[in-house]
RNA sequence: GGAGGAGUGGCCGAGUGGCUUAAGGCGGCAGUCUUGAAAACUGUUGAACGAGAGUUCCGUGGGUUCAAAUCCUACCUCCUCCGCCA
């Protein structure tokens, strides 16, 4: 959410700088809206300081017959201030309902631009391999192997799901303790195991509702959502709290499940394990103090990197133009890894800032050394890494002529010490 | 699922309709005393909106009343016991 001063305050800036993302965001009737308010909560206000007065007095004097005039005027205020305050919680609504669909302010030193066709590499790591035969596509390589099933599981779940076996679902595993093992013992992110399913209000805070329930999985008898990335319960564990600025920034890594429905890309990436609505995920969260924002995404974007360049898989790193940023995001760096099979990078890490926007939304603050004012913290995350993606990238990048698949060297000693999957 | 009990400031806890401007304690901060510290004593110590006056917040939403932390009501959460269960 935007900061409502902010708006009043710079209506055509922030017009102008929400205009960049491309897609049209309304703001008219912000002005009325929020002038209306402020009218009904001054006539609101000044009604209850009189209430209040007036019945203090009624209430210190003894003999009740000489205050019966003031106990039916107040009725009549009583009266009064009802009517206002209903005014006001409808005003209120509509000015919320619209404030929660406006998207972040994009960062300043995020690229200017109306799609994908305009973001920015910023970097390349690592030799794409020179592989002396033609490169099979994951699904084949897996599935040549027995380790990838995409046709039970749409026995079981139908489409976009996948059974891994043997050393398939175990390279799965080795994956998320390489990355979880990673970022604890060399990175200083505390690890963490939230709940896969959350409330609507955890879902709002980070900005996936109101606006995007349709991508959403919902439980039936109870008002929860399967969470699409560890992003969702890791930054609402501190929401409605003000931190110690000593304890920032506070850094959080968690594996998780990640569920989602891909409404709306029907047709894409059908094959394989590019996108499916089930994916496990290895997320880095922080929060950071503002001033820091900047330098903890590079550092971030610098952790998730190095899981790529531990597992020698090239990749490059992507700087999103202001029309391709999430909803929530003030700038976005993609990291995407090379497929030989696809011929093609691919996202396999996203790592954003969202500023004050999720902070605001889920109320996350902290107070500086001495200050008496709480203010609103900076949030973070990015994937570390998407970990079926990684895999696919693996037995993209690692497969042999004869249809095997080598091991990373980082991986190895969760394999049980297996340097090769083969038939 | 059934039966009870409970939600008050950072924490504990008093408060059953009106000088409650939420007592008291703990913790935090500052000061006095001290070579320094501890102890003791004194003071101070929540958040939101507003230029300010002021308003709002005692789990949440409704309601009763001139007046609600206090009464009514629905819901949420936690605890205890029973049942079921990995």
């Amino acid at each position: 959410m935007l900061d409502i001063k902010y708006l009043r305050e710079n209506f055509e800036g922030a017009e102008k700088a929400l205009a960049s993302r491309g897609g049209k965001v309304d703001l008219s009737g912000f002005q009325t809206l929020d002038q209306r308010r402020r009218e009904l909560l001054n006539e609101a206000e000044s009604l209850k300081a009189e209430k209040n007065k007036v019945s203090t007095l009624i209430g210190r004097t003894k003999d009740k017959s000489q205050v019966q005039d003031e106990i039916a005027r107040m009725k009549d205020v009583s009266g009064l201030i009802k009517g206002l305050d209903d005014q006001l919680r409808v005003v209120e609504e509509q000015l919320n309902e619209l404030l929660m669909g406006v998207p972040n302010i994009p960062h300043e030193h995020c690229p200017v631009g109306i799609s994908e066709e305009d973001n920015v590499e910023i970097r390349t790591w690592g030799e794409k391999p020179a592989l002396k035969f033609a490169a099979k596509a994951h699904w084949d390589v897996g599935e040549d192997l027995g380790i990838l099933d995409f046709e039970r599981a749409a026995k079981l779940s139908g489409a976009r799901f996948c059974i891994y076996f043997g050393a398939g679902a175990r390279l799965e595993r080795a994956l998320i303790n390489f990355m979880l093992d990673l970022h604890t013992d060399e990175h200083n992110y505390t690890e963490t195991l939230p709940p896969f399913l959350v409330n609507r209000v955890s879902m709002t805070g980070t900005g996936q509702l109101p606006k995007f329930e349709s991508d959403l999985f919902h439980t039936e008898d109870v008002d929860l959502f399967l969470i699409p990335t560890a992003e969702v319960p890791v930054t609402n564990i501190h929401r409605d709290e003000i931190l110690a600025e000593k304890d920032l920034p506070l850094c959080y890594t968690a594996y998780t499940p990640c569920f989602r429905k891909e409404a709306g890309s029907h047709g894409k990436d059908t094959r394989g394990l590019i996108r499916q609505h089930q994916f496990n995920k290895v997320e880095l969260v922080k929060f950071v103090r503002p001033e820091d924002s900047d330098a903890e995404l590079e550092a971030l974007l610098g952790n998730a990197e190095k899981v790529l360049q531990l597992l020698q898989l090239p990749y490059r790193v992507i700087d999103l133009c202001t029309g391709d940023i999430g909803f929530s995001a003030a700038r976005t760096f993609d990291i995407e890894v090379w497929l030989p099979g696809q011929e093609c990078y691919r996202e396999i890490s996203s790592c954003s800032n969202f500023r004050d926007f999720q902070a605001r939304r889920a109320s996350i603050r902290f107070r500086r050394e001495g200050a008496k004012k709480p203010e609103l913290v900076h949030t973070l995350n990015g994937s570390g890494l998407a970990v079926g993606r990684t895999l696919l990238a693996i037995l993209e990048n690692y497969q042999q002529e004869d249809g095997s698949v080598l091991i990373p060297q980082v991986l190895q000693p969760y394999m049980g010490g297996l340097q090769k999957i083969e038939k």
